[in-house]
DNA sequence: AGCTATCTGACACTATTCTGACAATTCAGG
DNA sequence: CCTGAATTGTCAGAATAGTGTCAGATAGCT
């Protein structure tokens, strides 16, 4: 089983401590910062299963990290923990992106509840579907067997990673995925290989499945972002 | 876009209408029960979206119902509503395969909202995908694909910063969002660019959408300030 | 060990982003 | 209503960061 990991922000000490050692508890690994900038800064330099963000926080609101974080395409769960509770502050909280909230002051049992949650369904998420074979123009993918067959009836065999890789582009057909969510599918948090190594297997799909790999009609990079996957 | 089926179990019956009616009132099809035991034969009789689950239910309590229901199918979202306020009741109902909870009493906006957020998750990619789109006049854009389609069928693939930018504004729709809030938001503290930088993205825009790009009818310039997006 | 899959680093290449120049516009104050 | 200062519009390259490609290194399996 893999470790997950959580990115804690928030500004009062006592709390922030007190969340941490809890979550770590529970065999979470929690990097913990106090302001919306450092936050940003470690949401851009690792890969987090989970952020819990407190809403009240100097430098820069809970809300506008969210929106920051979510303007990067992210799909990373979002936690609030927030003092007011007012109507208002919710609906913004939730409409702008987050997952979910909780209301201070709340008990730590029923945040690791919630955080546990929240976990869970994201790597519900990232897991393989039913989906068996697919086809691309004159080629069919049987993701069960790792089989690659052209109509003239040759097959070649897929790697693992391959497979993998194809089958996630191919679940979100039509959306861009980005380097970061492929990494985290793929690769699964146990390693972080080098971004040429993406690159690859997306040369490699273009020899497979395009006539004019220079002018890839279903594998798109989208420059800064990742890629995506057309019919 | 499909319609989103909800199962409603409750017993209080002027509570039951109340939410019905408000999920009713929101696009939702609900069928509403009063027991454990007919809220079973629906489930088995028809598919569901999302199920929103009493726990205090004549015949059979909330627990019971969905442990059975997971037995079953672990795929549909449950969200418990709980009278009691005690982590017992909390653990235990999470424990069993809860996706969510409400304490009563609970406004009736916040169901709506945590309702929305379930049912959301639950939805495939090319759904989710349909969600993630906004239209201005005849285009419409996709935040999802980074993709621009006019009513012709043509696509322009946009790219990051235009992407990021335009959805900036358009969540802030009707709102000036000031130079320094777009460069705070969007460029992240890592880099700030000359102001003409932005120009030249707004200036992308208007070729993109307005038909008379030198009297824009959606991106409006407010001297001094930043920019403006309106339908 | 031997084989294959996966990864890295180097280099070329190019789309995107940025800048600087200048034109056009707006606005305040005379 | 004019004038000058400040801001924005526009555009043509320059700068930069991200990708394509490949050969060889490394890791991992049988």
């Amino acid at each position: 089983m893999q470790i997950n990991r959580i990115l804690l922000v928030e500004d009062e000490e006592h709390l922030l401590e007190a969340i941490k050692l809890n979550l770590e508890l529970e065999g979470y690994q929690v990097t913990a910062v106090t302001d919306g900038k450092k936050a940003l800064k470690s949401f851009k330099e690792e890969r987090f299963n989970l952020i819990v963000l407190d809403v009240m926080l100097p430098e820069m609101n809970g809300f506008q990290v969210c929106e920051t974080i979510r303007l990067e395409n992210s799909e990373v769960p979002i936690l609030f923990l927030t003092a007011k509770n007012t109507n208002e502050d919710r609906v913004n909280g939730l409409r702008k992106g987050a997952d979910d909230y909780l209301v201070k002051p709340f008990n730590l049992e029923e945040l690791i509840l919630r955080v546990g949650i929240l976990i869970k369904r994201g790597l519900k998420s990232a897991e393989v579907s039913a989906l068996n074979t697919y086809t691309i123009g004159e080629k069919e993918i049987n993701f069960g067997s790792f089989e690659l067959s052209s109509k003239d009836g040759t097959k070649i065999t897929l790697t693992k990673k391959e497979t993998m890789l194809l089958k996630l582009l191919i679940e979100r057909k039509g959306q861009v995925v980005s380097r970061e969510q492929i990494l985290e599918t793929v690769w699964n948090y146990d390693r972080y290989p080098s971004t040429r190594t993406i690159d690859n297997f997306i040369l490699s799909y273009r020899k497979y499945f395009e006539d004019d790999p220079r002018n890839p009609r279903h594998f798109h990079s989208i420059r800064g972002v990742g890629y995506k996957f057309t019919d």
